[in-house]
DNA sequence: ATACTGCTTAAAGTGCACTCTAAGTCAATA
DNA sequence: TATTGACTTAGAGTGCACTTTAAGCAGTAT
């Protein structure tokens, strides 16, 4: 039910570095030790670790993150801002989502003209 | 048909700074300058710049960059080569679409957890 | 006993992509 | 003519997110 950092880590694919950092930028609690002071990450600081990596994966700051992590410490008065947190976050993925269609569109363009003139440099080749 | 810095940095909406730095760092190449030596954008160099700011969108680094910029300098030989870069980047890009969609249904589940919460709490006000 | 492995810490270092500073030139305006 | 504003340069500085280092401790293998 508890693993070392090593698994951890691997369980994330985050290095120990990594982990020990968001530690002690608080985006984790203070992890459990065994008694010669080792990390033993409990199921509960995994799934924090879960959210923090999808969080980061989005692009949120350590800070921005950090800050969502203290409102989540504080209880649940903090629902509405936490959600809206949430909220704002999905509108910047959608955004991105439609950044990179576009995106997409200059990039099939590109490809599009790159073939063009392969086809017609082999047209030449072919005569 | 030319455009000052100022100019080119705001059709684009990247600093002076970055614009000259893009040049020193070779994505550019060397601008024309008037008598007193200030840069003047040519329609070709601002659409080099509108190619290069879509590479950067995409989350290409500099010198990705730079090499396929010093490639499509070195003429026709490297079309093949130049379109495995976008092929790859197209590759890229639709990876980073899937990436979000998954997270956006992350983001989705936790904001129904939320409305979940919120929910409850009027009914109980309600009450 | 000793060497090895894997962990610990605080603090320094790295790499990227800018971003700014300082000192200077030039053209236009009061 | 003096000043203002926009530009120039080389080089230094910034902010972020790690990443590594150095020194040291605990537990295991030889």
């Amino acid at each position: 039910m508890t693993c070392s950092i090593k698994e951890a880590s691997e369980r994330f694919n985050i290095s120990p570095y990594t982990l020990r950092y968001y530690e002690k930028e608080g985006l984790l609690p203070p992890i459990c030790r065994t008694d010669s002071g080792a990390r033993l990450y409990s199921e509960v600081d995994l799934e924090w670790l879960h959210l923090i990596c999808c969080m980061r994966a989005t692009g949120m700051s350590i800070s921005y993150i950090k800050n969502y992590v203290d409102l989540c410490r504080l209880g649940k008065d903090t629902v509405p801002e936490r959600r809206q947190i949430i909220l704002n976050q999905k509108k910047i993925l959608e955004n991105e989502i439609k950044k990179y269609k576009d995106l997409l569109k200059v990039v099939n363009k590109k490809l599009a003209h790159y073939n063009e003139i392969t086809r017609n440099e082999n047209m030449i080749m072919n005569l």
